[in-house]
DNA sequence: GTCTATAGAAGGATAGAC
DNA sequence: GTCTATCCTTCTATAGAC
């Protein structure tokens, strides 16, 4: 289906989808979603009532997408080093496809933290945490993980995924001055964050 | 001095400093920061041409905060091991005193990547990865961090500090949901966070 | 230096023709 | 379903009195 063909909703959409995560919800303009799909503004109206709904459903398709992305690594077989392997791989590759995804979502967020509850629960994100625990439950025994470092281990790995993304405005300049290249960088750091983490785990085992 | 003796200009610049960190700069209206100074509007432009102007003197001076902060870590003639518990104390203490700045500074320099660049030259923030090598040359090869893994360390410890600031409204609701204690956790954090990266480090040794 | 009043522009939303 | 024209509000910015 090329462009021309593509339905006018869907083009709203995808218009509106750019140019929010762009400029976010204050800085976007109707306007600029409407030339971007190349109609005018009084058809965002018809279809999606006000720019708040038309944000709405960008923001919630957009949440929706990076969430699922974390779903595969609960269904896996694998021993708990492997996850994380799996994990930086899948996670880093995706955001390099959706770098500015990240940025939008935590802003957003921040903004308005009524937006991600209705999320939250309608993709049972709090579950996760029991499903891992109760999959890698000897492993954690192993590596002295508590109930209350679980939070501390699952939101530094989080972290190290995704703040070069977040950061990313800071970060290209940096990498520039300096020299390096910011998509090389992420390259390796698929390998190294995991390497990384299983280290600091290993490090902190009973066994 | 109370805040009725403040001067007009320091009150406006406190109140934009507020308001601009809450709504950020699209969101932030002038008539909002006047009312929280207690003054009209005409005299926000008195003092500052515009809100252009207004929110660049806020946003750099944010920016200076928050860099400062980092520096005490390359004067300390401590071990490598030292410096980073001694960051991460100190580092998330502060933005526990200042937890939406991170939030603020990514955003604002996504948006505008120009407004970072003269930030980076005056505060000469490349030459930090320098000094830090040459400071710690000897770790650095016993830990087998190499001039490329120096990057990947560097930007791993600031997201492990910096991450759950940018992601607060998220993990606040997780954190309610589960019966957790945000507060709690980053009081945690400060210990578990320097072990953590220690810990990494140790098992990347070549001795 | 501080205020009131208002200019001037921009943005979201809607009416109504086709 | 799509367009043009326009309403109405909001916002930045300035003029001018005190």
């Amino acid at each position: 289906m090329t462009d021309i063909e593509k339905q006018t909703e869907e083009r709203i959409f995808e218009s509106a989808t750019e140019i929010f995560i762009e400029k976010g919800m204050d800085g976007a303009r109707m306007q600029d979603i409407a030339d971007h799909a190349g109609i005018n503004k009084a058809l965002l109206h018809y279809y999606y009532r006000s720019k708040e709904h038309l944000f709405e459903a960008v923001f919630e398709k957009m949440a929706a997408v990076m969430f699922s992305r974390f779903s595969p690594v609960f269904d896996e077989k694998t021993s708990l080093e492997d996850k994380i392997r799996f994990f930086f791989r899948e996670h880093i590759s995706f955001l390099q496809k959706n770098p500015r995804l990240p940025a939008f979502i935590l802003n957003e967020v921040n903004r308005n933290p009524a937006r991600i509850k209705k999320l939250i629960q309608r993709y049972n994100i709090n579950e996760f945490w029991n499903t891992l625990e109760s999959q890698h439950h000897d492993e954690l025994i192993r590596y002295n993980i508590r109930r209350e470092k679980m939070a501390q281990l699952m939101t530094s790995i989080a972290a190290i995924s995704i703040f070069p993304f977040a950061a990313r405005g800071i970060m290209e300049v940096l990498f520039e001055k300096s020299g390096q290249d910011f998509n090389d960088y992420l390259e390796q750091r698929k390998d190294f964050a995991a390497e990384f983490v299983i280290r600091a785990l290993k490090g902190s085992g009973t066994e």
